[in-house]
DNA sequence: GTTGAAAATAGCACGAA
DNA sequence: TTCGTGCTATTTTCAAC
């Protein structure tokens, strides 16, 4: 159990546009962010130092193009693990690699897992793991209409 | 309709440890990358361009989180639109922030959002907007058993 | 928060493998 | 082609205000 911490940082206007900034491009230098939000480098460095701190930012990251990677096929896989077999699924799910990411929710359907296969063939194989202890639905995505993005600040 | 691009980038096992470097963190010095897979800098800082130039880095972000930044509740959501009522839901969705990644699915439930809320009144808000267009269903997001993370290179 | 100097870092041209 | 070296330019950090 995760201990509860109560989050002191409050965002003004200017560390907004920091965030969105970071968003679109982490690697830009300090003293580009100065000069789109209107601050000295060192301020804005020091802005960054806090968020961090804070634990608003987690980290710095890059947005990878599985496609590009070799994986042509992501799937939202909906997974309702037999009874007593929640933690064996929850366990498989971390282990097996193809599964880039995976919700823990409310509701009979207890995971929802993100797949990113090179095959039809390697969706069968990751599938066939879960088929002694869930019910799995899995479906194909066809587009992503809205791209990870920040929500309203 | 995009047109199909053959990416003829082909992973080395170094840039597949540059990959993962710049996962944990996209804004070290290119020095320190160099050091972590044994090439100097500027091998190092040309490999990063080809891997943006070959659209396998999408861009350099920032890791958030959202609970911090004042969004304690996510729910994800499939919205099943209701006859003719596709593109109408498709572009609702798009405009609702609180929906901060959103894919289409192949299946009945043609779409599956994932939503951040500062509060339970605040969900309501954002399904009643789409109430008369779609068939919903939402599961509040517990835990998260895997954290976005790279598949096997 | 700002400014200015020192230190660290990145980019470039060129030569080597 | 891909990588390394040395040089220059940029960027970041630190101190003082």
């Amino acid at each position: 159990m995760k201990r509860l911490r109560s989050e002191t940082h409050s965002l003004d206007e200017i560390d907004a546009r920091l965030l969105a900034a970071l968003e679109q491009d982490a690697r830009q230098p300090i003293s580009e962010l100065a000069r789109l939000v209107g601050l000295s480098a060192p301020s804005v460095s020091e802005r960054i130092r806090k968020l961090q701190e804070s634990g608003i930012i987690r980290s710095f990251t890059v947005d990878i193009d599985t496609k590009a990677l070799g994986y042509p096929i992501g799937a939202m896989v909906r997974v309702r693990p037999l009874p007593g077999k929640i933690h064996l699924v929850e366990k498989l799910i971390q282990e097996i690699p193809q599964f880039i990411e995976c919700y823990k929710l409310t509701g009979e359907d207890a995971f929802f897992a993100h797949m990113l296969v090179r095959s039809v063939e390697e969706m069968d194989d990751v599938l066939e793991s879960l088929v002694d202890h869930a019910m799995t639905y899995t479906a194909v995505i066809k587009t992503t209409p809205v791209k990870r993005r920040l929500p309203p600040l």
